[in-house]
Parts: structure tokens; C-alpha cells; sequence
RNA sequence: GGCCCCGUAGCUCAGCUGGAUAGAGCACCAGAUUCCUAAUCUGGGGGUCACAGGUUCAAAUCCUGUCGGGGUCACCA
């Protein structure tokens, strides 16, 4: 039940009323304005800028068509008043007893309150963390693995068809270096003094275990090959030992993906889905040979000027074309990614999301290019060729780019470096060890994801409760912890109880208690806006504005007993407020889960 | 230099895609605990929404320009 949708249709009706009946023009659309609640609550529950939106092509005044729609819904029976204000806004307020049936509800539904129709099913895919598998997870890697995970639950709670992907970067140069590494660590592991590890190898203790065990299962033999025959076999044997470990970071985050798709087997196994991809844009006309102009900006000494084949990403606005064969004939990563997005078209995604961080902005536009290219769609840009959002639009499926800004580091107030070399190297477990799940993965979300976000080892755990998400699980805690007092008197009000989801709510009428069924009562609409607008952040301060209006009311029981939720003397009351409770319990649960959190019974 | 993001209270940030008198946390000041968990609550001070124009009934929000901070710019991934 969405209160929001409700009043807006029933002010749609309200139109049609008074157009049938010549007061407003026949032809006057009867939707297209909003719903919302008022900033300020004196004026009114809802408040609607219908008569302001309708003005115009209605050639009335905003305040006319207003007194309009109000004398008609003052006659609706959930109505207790309407007045209009200020240059023409209807202001509603409800009665009692609408915001009543609500919490009834809201307790009828349960876990399903909030699950929203809007994805219609529709098929998803969101590739997100994509770190390179050579080695764990570092804190960087944190809030887009986070964002991602959540993003995903979001679109699955507002009634999407989701698949979590992770794109396996195991072609090209880094996973070669981890193959030396690796080869490196094999001959320590036989017994050879290798010294310090040379510039330019992973020097990560983590790589012994892994150089052990390839020495166990291949004894000396590989050392009597020259590189070119055992780097295939030892970058297998490597990868497979480090994506392992991914999982197991991830894991520690609750996060699991569907599907780890590797870049290596787009050209395995003698098809070369590459070059099928690349095939499919150039008989779109968007493949050619030519050359690229040297960059600006910077001096690079090694650019070589030569013709090379390139995607015509121009074509959809981006600022050069861009290459997919390297000098040395092989693909470029570009390439790759081509015929990986290609790939996801064809297993029929009618949404594709990509999680980038920060750092990988300037990659944005020639994505949208193939995608757009494939799909039929457009990137659609100004007049002056900016880009209006980073999504294509139009074509049989679209992709939207999700971009979430740096983490930056801080001990106790001091910006803290990460350096494999000076050991303050700090993976994604030691972080999730020290810290716990449940305030990084809320600390992550709890800032807007385009937005830096300063990450404070010492404020995160030394002074826990300045991490919101302590507070926000408080008020789950508390309300439980309501429960179990209130059956030590009332042994019948248990949470799923008929006599809590029965229960005459008519002695509900605190503006505390009314304040929160009406913040309850936003939380469909909530979810929907945080998904349409793909920004999981929204729900975690709404959980915490929510959190504070219940700790709010129950603190207002120390001074004024009689607004207590638990009444020994008054079993009707009691049982009223705990439906209340209840419902706002079954919000903030619902709202953790998808932020991946834990709802915890109780704190101590 | 091109492109992209950001600029809101002393600090860290929200602001529901254009709504009414711009909010929260921290910090500071003053209070609340014989009382359902004080990991909590109540009150107070604190603002040229970077700046200047524009669009309209209405702009922190959209457009243009300027200033400041950050990111990024073939052949890496």
C-alpha cells in the first residue's frame, strides 16, 4: 500500500469529476503533478502541486482550480481537511483512521511491505567489484563491492530480475605479472635464495603459499622450461589459487555473485568472441583502420604514430576513437570489454549496470558507445555534445554507469597511505576483522556514492557508536526489547500475535505515534525513488531518520509516562502502540536486509 | 590544455530529480537516567546553498559564464 499513490489517484478522480461536470477543461490531463509530504507538518499530511502543474493548460488560476479539487475532496471519507496555500498547493490531512488501516496494513504484508512491482520482472545485470585476481581484496575495492551488492538488492526489492556479475580480468599483462611472481615464490619454495622481490612483481607474502603448492604439484620440472612454455600452465595455476581468496574477501561482506565471467575465455577453446564482436560493429560501419592523434596534456615519450583498428566511438560523442589491437597484434583490454558487454546483450539483459570506480571515469563514454552501437540506442547528449547522464537510452536493452568516488584513508584524523612496501597495506579482511561487517558495509552506503568518502580506522572502531548503523540497529534492538517486556505483563502481545495484528488502533492519536506511521508509510516510495534513481544511499539515511523518530517517541515516555508504549493498567493501548512498534520494526528489517545488514534482537 | 565529478552550518554530509521558513550528525552551550536498554532523548547558537547572470507562478536543484578543489587523458587493466 502506497499512501502517496493513493491520494494520487484519488485526486486523479477528482479531476475527471469536475471535468465531467464542465468545471475544468475536457481535455485536461489528469496526471503528471505530486505528491509528497510537506516540509512543514502544520501543513498537512500530504501536500500537491496539482493545481500549480495544471494551471497553465487548464488557462486557470492555480488557487481556482485548487478550491476546486477541494471542496471535492473534502468529501472523501479518509479526509479530514483540505485547504489550500501559499500560490496554490492543496494541503490534505487524514484522518486517524486512515494512517490506522495503514499500520494494519503495513502488519498484514509484513516482509513483502515495500516490495515494489515497479522492475516488472525485468532483467538486470550488475558487474560490479571486477577486481583483478592478483591478490585480496584491498579497502578500495570496498565500497564499490558494497554499492554494487546493495544496489542489487534494491532493484531485486523493487521487483527487478537480478544477476550479480564479476568480471574476471585474467588476459593480459597483470596476470603475467602475477605469473612471474608466482613463478618467483616456486623457486623459493624448491629452495632457491630469491632475494628481495624486483621492481615491478607483487611482492605479497600471500604469493608463497601459492608458489608451495605449485611446487608440490610440479616438483622441479618447470624449471627446465624456458618462460614462454610454463608461464601459460603457472598463470593458471596462480589465478586459480587467487580467485579463491576473492570469494573469500567477499564473503567476509556477504557478497556473492552469480557469475564470474573471464575475460581469457572470450578467445579460448578456438572461437574468438572478440573478434565475433568486433565483426558485429564493423558491419555496423564502426570498425576502420586509421590513426589516432597524439594525446594532449602530457608528454609521452614512447607514442609511436601508426594505423591501427579502431571503433568509431566518436560517432556516439566520445572524444577519439579507440583502439582494440595492441602493437603486438594482440587485443587491447578495450576490446575485451567489447565482446564481454556483447556477450551480456546476447543472454538477453534488458539493463546492464557497470560499477566504476572513480578512477575509471574517462572510460565512461566509449562503454555507452558500444553499447549504444549494439543495442540500437543513443547516448544522449546536449547541443553542445556534454553527456546528460551516463546511460544509453532507447536501444533493445541500456547501460547505466554507476560511478562511486575514492575511499580516503584516515587514522585517527590522519590521512593513512596504503604502501605494500612500508606494510601498511590494508586488504578488505583486516579491515572487516577490525571494523565488522555491518559498519563497513553501512559506513559505505551512508554518504552519496559519487561523493569521496573519508574512512577513519580509529573513529570506525574505537568510538563505534559514531557509526550510524549502531543506531539504526538500536532501534531494531529496542523494539524488540519492548516486546519481551510488554509479555512479562500483556503474555498474549507477542510480535505475530492476532491480538497485536488485530488491534484497535483507534487510541492511536499522539502526534509522535501519527509521525511515525507516516514516515512508515514513505517507505514504499522510497524504495521505488532509490531505484529508479539506482542511489542505495537513500535507504540508509532513511532507516536512520526512521531510527531517530522511534527512539525519539520512546524517549518522550521518561517525561510523559502515559505515552509509554507498554501500559500495565491498559492491555487496549498497549496493544495498539506495540502494533505500531511492530510495523516500524518490520520497515527498518526490511531496510537492512536489502542494505545487507544485520537486524539484530538485541545490542548487549 | 580537453573531458568528468564536487563546492550547502566551524567539520563531515543529506536535501526525495523544480515546491512553501534549507536539514542531520559531530563539535560547542544548557538540560533529562528511582522511568519499556542513556549505544538514547530535549532545547540553544551557528547559512550570501562558491560567485554572477538567465529560464518560471516557484531554483541549493535546470541553463550559461567565472572562481576554487579533485579525478582522468593511445599502445595498462
Amino acid at each position: 500500500m502506497d499512501v502517496f499513490a493513493e491520494i494520487e489517484s484519488r485526486i486523479s478522480a477528482a479531476l475527471e469529476a469536475l471535468k465531467s461536470e464542465g468545471d475544468l477543461p475536457a481535455d485536461l490531463p489528469t496526471s503528471g503533478f505530486d505528491v509528497e509530504t510537506p516540509r512543514d507538518p502544520t501543513h498537512g499530511d500530504l501536500a500537491s502541486n496539482v493545481a500549480m502543474v495544471l494551471a497553465k493548460p487548464a488557462r486557470m488560476k492555480p488557487r481556482d482550480i485548487a478550491e476546486k479539487l477541494q471542496a471535492r475532496l473534502s468529501a472523501d471519507a479518509d479526509v479530514a481537511s483540505v485547504s489550500v496555500a501559499g500560490p496554490g498547493f492543496l494541503n490534505i490531512t487524514l484522518k486517524p483512521a486512515f494512517w490506522h488501516r495503514l499500520v494494519q496494513a503495513i502488519l498484514k504484508e509484513g516482509g513483502g511491505y515495500g516490495r515494489s512491482t515497479l522492475g516488472q520482472g525485468k532483467t538486470v545485470d550488475i558487474e560490479y567489484v571486477s577486481a583483478n585476481p592478483t591478490g585480496p581484496m584491498h579497502v578500495g575495492h570496498c565500497r564499490g563491492a558494497v554499492f554494487g551488492d546493495v544496489l542489487a538488492n534494491l532493484l531485486a526489492f523493487a521487483g527487478f530480475d537480478v544477476t550479480r556479475e564479476y568480471y574476471v580480468n585474467d588476459a593480459g599483462g597483470q596476470v603475467d605479472v602475477l605469473a612471474r611472481s608466482v613463478f618467483l615464490r616456486y623457486r623459493e619454495a624448491l629452495g632457491e635464495d630469491i632475494g628481495a622481490i624486483p621492481e615491478g612483481l607483487y611482492p605479497g607474502d600471500y604469493l608463497k603459499p601459492v608458489g608451495e603448492a605449485l611446487a608440490k604439484e610440479h616438483g622441479a620440472a618447470l624449471l627446465e622450461m624456458p618462460e614462454e612454455r610454463w608461464l601459460p600452465t603457472v598463470r593458471a595455476f596462480a589465478i586459480d589459487a587467487i580467485m579463491p581468496m576473492i570469494r573469500d574477501d567477499l564473503a567476509a561482506l556477504n557478497i556473492k555473485h552469480d557469475v564470474f565471467f573471464s575475460e581469457a575465455s572470450l578467445t579460448r577453446g578456438g572461437s574468438d568472441k572478440v573478434k565475433a564482436a568486433i565483426d558485429a560493429l564493423r558491419a555496423k560501419g564502426l570498425i576502420y583502420e586509421g590513426r589516432l592523434e597524439k594525446p594532449k596534456g602530457h608528454d609521452d615519450e614512447e607514442w609511436e604514430d601508426r594505423e591501427q583498428t579502431l571503433f568509431k566511438s566518436t560517432e556516439f560523442g566520445d572524444e577519439a576513437d579507440r583502439a582494440l589491437m595492441k602493437s603486438d597484434g594482440s587485443y587491447t583490454y578495450f576490446a575485451g570489454d567489447v565482446a564481454y558487454h556483447y556477450d551480456k546483450l546476447q543472454r538477453g539483459y534488458r539493463h546492464l549496470v557497470n560499477v566504476f570506480g572513480a578512477d575509471h571515469i574517462g572510460y565512461i563514454p566509449r562503454m555507452l558507445a558500444v553499447v549504444a552501437a549494439f543495442t540500437g540506442g543513443t547516448v544522449e547528449r546536449d547541443a553542445k555534445g556534454k553527456l546528460k547522464s551516463w546511460a544509453t537510452s532507447g536501444g533493445s536493452a541500456d547501460l547505466a554507469i554507476k560511478v562511486v568516488n575514492l575511499v580516503k584513508l584516515f587514522k585517527n584524523g590522519e590521512p593513512y597511505k596504503m604502501s605494500k612496501r612500508a606494510g601498511t597495506f590494508v586488504t578488505l579482511r583486516d579491515v572487516v576483522d577490525e571494523v565488522g561487517r555491518d559498519p563497513v558495509r553501512f559506513m559505505m552506503l551512508y554518504r552519496k556514492e559519487l561523493e569521496p568518502l573519508d574512512f577513519d580506522f580509529a573513529k570506525v572502531t574505537e568510538q563505534s557508536k559514531d557509526n550510524p548503523v549502531f543506531y539504526v540497529q538500536y532501534a531494531h534492538a529496542r523494539a524488540a526489547s519492548v516486546f519481551r517486556n510488554a509479555q512479562e505483563v500483556f503474555p498474549e502481545l507477542s510480535p505475530d500475535s492476532p491480538a497485536v495484528l488485530g488491534a484497535d488502533l483507534s487510541r492511536l492519536d499522539d502526534a509522535g505515534e501519527i509521525d511515525l506511521i507516516k514516515k512508515i508509510a514513505f517507505f514504499p516510495r522510497l524504495i521505488e525513488g532509490a531505484a529508479k534513481a539506482e542511489e542505495p544511499h537513500r535507504l540508509a539515511f532513511y532507516l536512520y531518520e526512521l531510527s531517530s523518530a522511534l527512539h525519539g517517541q520512546w524517549s518522550r515516555g521518561n517525561d510523559s509516562p502515559h505515552l509509554r508504549f507498554i501500559q500495565a493498567d491498559d492491555g487496549v493501548m498497549t496493544a495498539a502502540r506495540l502494533a505500531l512498534i511492530a510495523a516500524v520494526q518490520q520497515v527498518i528489517s526490511s531496510g537492512l536486509s536489502v542494505l545487507g545488514v544485520e537486524a539484530p534482537e538485541s545490542m548487549r
